[in-house]
DNA sequence: ATCCCGAGGG
DNA sequence: CCCTCTGGAT
């Protein structure tokens, strides 16, 4: 268990050069042409996988590239349209909702601001990190997601659970111009290697300084 | 059976 | 804190 500070921060700096060496490319797997269609994107991705959002987005976004487009598109044929990406009502309701307030509130633009973003309908901190961070440049906080929360707890930069707790000690321990890439990185190793159900292990980089040790 | 780049509501 | 929404992949 690591909890002193210092000491947080000595783990830290280990991961980002072992990310910086492992993942030097580290880029959004999410395909879009836009900030709105990023914001899109990642509302979809929530309990799916990249691949299948990418090819949901496909025709979504050649059929509504813009807010406008989407505000008025018929929800019904939204849940047809984002069914295979899961929790498709609450999806194709919050896409459609969300097109409506940016073209209302903002003129079909994503606002560059993350109390306005989580405001949106479908959109969390989660969310607004990721269009803020890949689509703006601005690192604004750090995406927590479930492999950022499951491997971050695994090296022992966090013992939390809850995912806003565990951005506030990430963001007291990673220098802030490595936030955007922190996650990326994170993530592909979280898939690539530390995933949640049988890690390599054997295989990672990590392993030296890794508390785990071995995760069963 | 268990997890996937979550959010909203109770 | 908990639960619900949901199909796909393994």
């Amino acid at each position: 268990m690591i909890e002193d500070l210092a000491e947080r921060k000595a783990q830290a700096r280990r991961v980002v050069r072992q990310l910086k060496k492992d993942y030097a490319d580290a880029e959004c797997a999410l395909n879009f042409d836009s900030p709105f269609q990023l914001l899109i994107a990642t509302i979809l991705s929530a309990q799916c996988t990249d691949v299948r959002v990418n090819i949901v987005t496909k025709d979504l976004f050649a059929k509504y590239p813009t807010a406008h487009d989407m505000a008025v598109a018929p929800v019904k044929t939204l849940e047809k349209m984002v069914q295979t990406t899961g929790f498709f009502r609450n999806k194709a309701k919050n896409i459609h909702a969300a097109s409506q307030a940016l073209v209302d509130d903002y003129d079909g633009e994503v606002p560059q601001d993350l109390a306005k973003l989580v405001e949106l309908p479908g959109v969390g901190r989660k969310t607004a990190n990721v269009v803020l961070g890949t689509a703006f440049g601005i690192p604004s906080g750090i995406v927590v997601d479930t492999h950022v929360g499951r491997l971050t707890r695994r090296l022992g930069l966090t013992e939390k659970a809850d995912a806003v707790k565990v951005e506030e000690e990430l963001m007291e321990v990673v220098p802030k111009k490595e936030w955007i890439d922190f996650s990326h990185r994170l993530i592909h190793h979280g898939r690539a290697v530390c995933n949640a159900r049988k890690p390599k292990c054997e295989a990672c980089h990590f392993l030296k300084f890794c508390p785990q040790e071995g995760v069963s």
